[in-house]
DNA sequence: GTCCCTGCAAAAGTTTTGCATTGCG
DNA sequence: CGCAATGCAAAACTTTTGCAGGGAC
């Protein structure tokens, strides 16, 4: 089982919260959600915010995220398997998705032992505006 | 420049600290390396273990990752490039080494836009332990 | 003597949890 | 009513930083 298939009850505030996500163009952490879905949500509390993202995450309606050295977990709400570009000097954050050879993915399982069944890749570099 | 050619002090304690990560087979935390760390040197402080950490991260002695969904970094002394294998449900991590065809960089560079010029690839599935 | 490093302790920032209240079923 | 969800507040952790003392050069 992939991921859990077990419903969970909509509330307007987790609906806005997946909303807030699905709609952001960049990777945002939990309190920047949470400042966001406040415009939506006023009343909504910080808590709320983070069960929701974490209850969103396990039934695999958004994707939950350590990029760069950062120690905070980032939010994406592209669902489809994609991966990302990390600008070492600024943190900037774009999606990219690669289609990699089926062999890569036995040869991991070969090399590893472990039961490969997904991979994501992370490339970094330099975005535009750090390149300059 | 890829990393700081510059030269730093190693120290004993610097240099207990970057064995314990060199000889770690696991990739352990910042709070790990401390609790191993002071078996060698008895007075050594945490702030002393995550500086250190920091410093050979920095030049390039070390690797620092983020790794599962875990919001906590953890270190790597297998410094080649390389990429890791993550089991979903133990959190066990296992080193792997995937060579992708060039083309796979230049796409990336093309798709985002950013000056790619590394890449790590990261699997997902279940060791052998959590595979019976 | 100067500068860097260490250790202790505290500050800052995230993640997680307890609990009383609220509200839908 | 019964139970899940919410909000507020407080823990529990990690990561970082300030400072005084000590050692290396």
């Amino acid at each position: 089982m992939p991921s859990p298939p077990a419903a969970f009850r909509l509330t307007p505030q987790r609906g806005a919260v997946r909303d807030v996500v699905r709609q952001a163009q960049d990777h945002p952490t939990a309190r920047e959600v949470y400042q966001r879905v406040r415009h939506r949500a006023p009343g909504i509390g910080f808590a709320t915010v983070y069960r929701a993202l974490n209850l969103l995450a396990d039934h695999g309606q958004v994707l939950e995220l350590q990029l760069g050295d950062e120690a905070v977990a980032r939010y994406d709400g592209n669902v489809a398997r994609h991966d990302h570009v990390v600008c070492n000097p600024c943190g900037a954050v774009a999606d990219v998705s690669v289609e990699l050879p089926a062999h890569v993915t036995i040869e991991a399982t070969a090399a590893s032992g472990f039961a490969v069944d997904a991979y994501e890749l992370r490339f970094s570099g330099r975005c535009p505006s750090c390149s300059d």
